[in-house]
DNA sequence: CAGGCACGCTGACATGAATCAGTGCCAGAC
DNA sequence: GTCTGGCACTGATTCATGTCAGCGTGCCTG
């Protein structure tokens, strides 16, 4: 693998052009390529955090529970994010991350990251525009459940992914392969796994979109984005915003 | 005033010791004091955003619109908070911000802040930890309109405001000054305001809280915490992180 | 191959919150 | 001194979503 073909240079190199000796800091920063198994958690909520990770292949849910037991989705993370940096940034874990699907992920460890911006400024303009990024999709997430009505939410969220998973080249413009149960749906919009269910099928029965057998297609493309109103431009970072 | 008493420096030192030089250059970083009437929007989602702030005295809201007309409050800002850096960072606003009081706030130029971490990566850090503070209440909130019942997110964010308050000075353990309307209220927590309206009287005939005339009593705090099972550790930055 | 379990799916019913349609109060404008 | 607009407040009604209870299917495991 290439310097310029890591997954942490591929990531940042989004948002900043990076020098050759800025690449090389990099590629020395992540060690270890891991692999976790579905469902055991990789983060817990509470514990001292000393590494993040970048997502290589594979699906993963961020987190939180409340007392009652009942659960929130905060994100949903997919090949080329971070997982678990603002933990890092913090020190100790706020929420637990889930991989969903059999995960391999690249470990950074944050006191190495740390060290690096000391040598590379720009390695940490380069960080917190894509924390910034991440920011700007969990507003969005909380515009979504605190006004938006079920369906609205739904066709809002598939459309989110498929966009995301577009940009990494994963999925086309009218569907993608989707992992997630109902119950994921259901935990990351605050919606009961039951309400998700007919959300769903109205959805599919008005032609828009079909949730079925691991897999998404917008049916009506065009009509999904009216009707929920999308505006993808919240996740765009066509090319590196500074030079 | 001296240099560590500049907004900048109280915010960001909260997070990293900073050198004598480190606040040198951070005292070149702010230049004007601005004061915005309030109602009147500093920012609007959409347009290019070349400044943030950090709010001196009055009270703000980040907020976005929807293709309806209602609105969703993201945040709070009291004095001591950022405004805008995300907006900053991504060069184009994500939401509209919108003094709620009259309030005064010290410029810094999105480009002067870039600059300045060439010189001093420890200022970056710094910054990269108040965003992810701020993310984590973005996050906390996503956990509240999601998963709680309406008395328990009045509760969970009056509880919230209150210790912000405290730990920049303002308001004691068992009350604040509150300017927000219920209107504010309905769109932070995704109600409407007559829902509001019902949920404050609920929660002061159970002897609560007291949310009357711009004041916030808590009128039995630990009953109070114990209804939202509010645990304020996503708030708490009590000293230097890096030494 | 029987049992158990995760997941998808559905109808009946309950309920929390929205909506509608007002009233009252107060401060500031003219 | 009256008018206006913003804010707080309320009862009646509707509606979106939750809860409960249950069925079916496919897959894994013992």
């Amino acid at each position: 693998m290439s310097i310029q073909d890591s997954p942490l240079a591929r990531k940042l190199g989004a948002f900043v052009v990076l020098s050759e000796s800025e690449l090389t800091v990099m590629s020395d920063l992540y060690r270890r390529r891991r692999s976790f198994p579905a469902g055991r958690d990789l983060m817990l909520e509470g514990q001292v955090s000393q590494s993040a990770y970048i997502l290589a292949s594979g699906w993963v849910c961020s987190y939180k529970l409340l007392a009652d037991g009942s659960r929130q989705i905060v994100d949903f993370q997919i090949p080329g994010d971070f997982l678990g940096l603002r933990s890092v940034l913090l020190r100790t874990a706020d929420h637990n991350i889930e991989p969903i699907t059999d995960i391999e992920a690249s470990e950074v460890r944050g006191a190495d990251l740390l060290d690096a911006f000391t040598q590379t400024p720009r390695l940490a303009t380069a960080v917190l525009w894509a924390a910034s990024r991440d920011e700007a999709m969990v507003v969005e997430h909380l515009v979504n459940v605190g006004r938006r009505s079920a369906s609205i939410r739904m066709a809002h969220l598939l459309l989110e992914l498929g966009t995301r998973l577009r940009l990494v080249g994963l999925g086309s413009r009218d569907n993608f392969a989707c992992p997630l149960t109902q119950y994921h749906l259901a935990d990351a919009l605050g919606l009961s796994a039951v309400h998700v269910n007919r959300t769903l099928r109205d959805l599919r029965e008005a032609g828009l979109v079909t949730f079925q057998g691991g897999h998404v297609i917008f049916d009506n493309l065009a009509g999904l984005v009216a009707h929920a109103d999308f505006d993808q431009a919240y996740l765009d970072h066509s090319g590196p915003l500074l030079r």
